[in-house]
DNA sequence: CTATAAGCGAGACGGTACGTCCCGTCTTAGA
DNA sequence: TCTAAGACGGGACGTACCGTCTCGCTTATAG
């Protein structure tokens, strides 16, 4: 986060001035809060006060709240997405479902990624970061999975690999995120299944 | 909405006495309002004054601005969901994907969906009433063509209905949501022939 | 109060068809309100509440809360001032200001009569019922008396018995109002007596 | 008023870090409204507005209204109230009692007076400040007058000083706040004369 | 080895919106 | 027909946060 603005126009502060130790102070605040009362019920002012930091050192170096948050909890969520291979794409896929759903489900990086959903419906700049952290680095996992099954040829070589990606995780954000019905791991399996039958090239 | 509170626990004002000026001054003023600046740009003093009605008017009978704002634009949007009938399931579910993805992408209604999903992240009373709006309804439609389709002898009998509905929305909410690509006729299209494809009896 | 309205124009309610019950059930209520919380703490709302009588019915006999108040309260307070007669000025102009100071000191009537105070300083027809009340009352006993006191050569013919009255009462109000100093029955005392002497015929 | 602050209990704001600028805009906005308007009628919005100040920079200072309004007349009423010295104490208090009589029935400063005196009961901090500004500042000046006035001579030795200073002011603020009858120059004239008699050595 | 510029803590600032309270008027259901 | 009950338009209240600003203090480079 901070890096997206350090070669950026002339007038911003410089990164290697940056006190490590507020920095740190200021994740670790704005993670302890997040988890504690979640993102809606948090102030910028609680995190300074409780990492001991004035203000504007936090908008010094973020511009807003759901930034501080979106790198409090990004930095893990995104850390390393594992590419499965159990030597088959159903069961890469089942994996990769398996996995997202649970962490949606169960954990405070997936209740991060729910509860930051609606900062990133109108704030361009936070959804462009917010993608980056939730979406794209699992996207990628997946399509690895996708090419590496149609170079063995397991999937059928008219398929779009990304409209495919989306129908793996689509079911799974959509329960998310309505909550219309519970996240389950047979639920997440079924949503694998569904698309490995529907690009499999023999069934 | 207003049934929200009519059997309600007691102490809440008795809604046959509610002003149906005043009722219809206040969401006409949401809509306006909204369609005008979007959710996060307006406030409850605005649309009371915009409505000619005192703010406690507003308090009175919903307990913040989404709860009006849904309801503003619920009663449209769950209006009446047609249910088509192309003769085929694939027909059916291409027709419902499509329209979905388009209310989605390109209406106001859309737009009000994805600018309250983030209320209903925090706040299990007004989630309740969004999904009644803008998830159930549509489910019921895709449920009431896939039981016609088994009856009709066009669906597996091992599928799960509830999932299969999941399968068809999910990619387009997850698009919808997190932008990470648009939201084409295309994409909806292939999403329905994916799942029909899955679900088929015989290909 | 109410009769105070009663011949004015056309349009006002006939205080003949006022309800008996309605109008003591306000100001019995007013009256307990008034002792518990002060007059600053309560509201219209509330006497209505408490008398089991819409808003209305107070609104129709009565401009506002103050009014209200000072009805129920006054019709005790200006009930009936005795005349003293102690056989001097002196004794009855102590017994006088004695009186008023205890009751503007320790009595309901007195703290209503200060917390009133501050009404009458924006609202000319309520500065004329109070001062009908809690002034004009006792001046007219006061006059009496030093007009009694006139006949009998007790008091000087060159003295503005209304003037005198004002140093009687002035004082006592002062310190009522201002609570710089306690209202003793020796402050009060010293008041009747500084005023006999600067009076008296003969000292 | 920022006295009252400073040596009060810990959690109050550091007074030292009040911005001057905003101090003073305050202040002016609220005198000027004051006259324009009168107590009843402005709110604290409107001083804010007003003063170019968010409201929340007001309630950090002062807990309400009545309390911004007594600072910023009060810097200009407790001033200073001269001493007069006429030579004797009968004009020296003939001096105090029109001036202050004056001041009382016409000028800002005396409306304010007036119209704040039903703040100062029901708020004992309110009341304490308002007693500082406009009752104990006049009073010192009388009882430097009275032993003066003493100490030459003038007035009797068994005269308690506070009463009689009560007997000077009391009738003034009696006619000023219950408006019986007009606050004169010959009135207060009168009140010093009565005064004067009463405590003279020799008459 | 200073001096000087930056980041830092603290928190006041202008401002917007909130949700509550009360006013005095208007509406309605039922005795 | 009148009244209790209470909803209504209006407006002030005092609070919570936002993102900016202004202080001294400290820290680390650049002269």
């Amino acid at each position: 986060m901070p890096e997206t603005v350090a070669p950026g126009p002339i007038g911003l502060p410089d990164p290697a001035r940056r006190s490590d130790r507020a920095y740190r102070a200021i994740l670790d605040a704005a993670k302890g809060l997040l988890e504690e009362h979640g993102f809606a019920a948090i102030s910028v002012d609680q995190i300074a006060k409780r990492a001991g930091v004035g203000k504007q050192t936090i908008y010094r170096w973020w511009p807003n709240k759901a930034a501080v948050v979106l790198e409090a909890h990004g930095e893990q969520a995104a850390a390393h997405v594992p590419v499965p291979d159990t030597g088959s794409i159903r069961g890469d896929l089942r994996r990769i479902a398996e996995d997202f759903a649970n962490t949606l489900a169960n954990t405070a990086a997936g209740r991060v990624c729910i509860e930051l959903i609606g900062e990133a419906q109108h704030d361009a700049e936070f959804a462009e970061a917010y993608r980056e952290i939730f979406v794209t680095a699992r996207r990628a996992v997946v399509l690895a999975v996708l090419r590496r099954g149609r170079d063995r040829g397991e999937v059928r070589h008219d398929i779009d690999l990304e409209y495919a990606t989306d129908m793996l995780f689509g079911p799974i954000w959509y329960r998310g995120l309505t909550q219309h019905a519970p996240l389950t791991r047979t639920f997440a399996r079924a949503a694998a299944d569904m698309l490995t039958d529907a690009i499999a090239l023999i069934d």
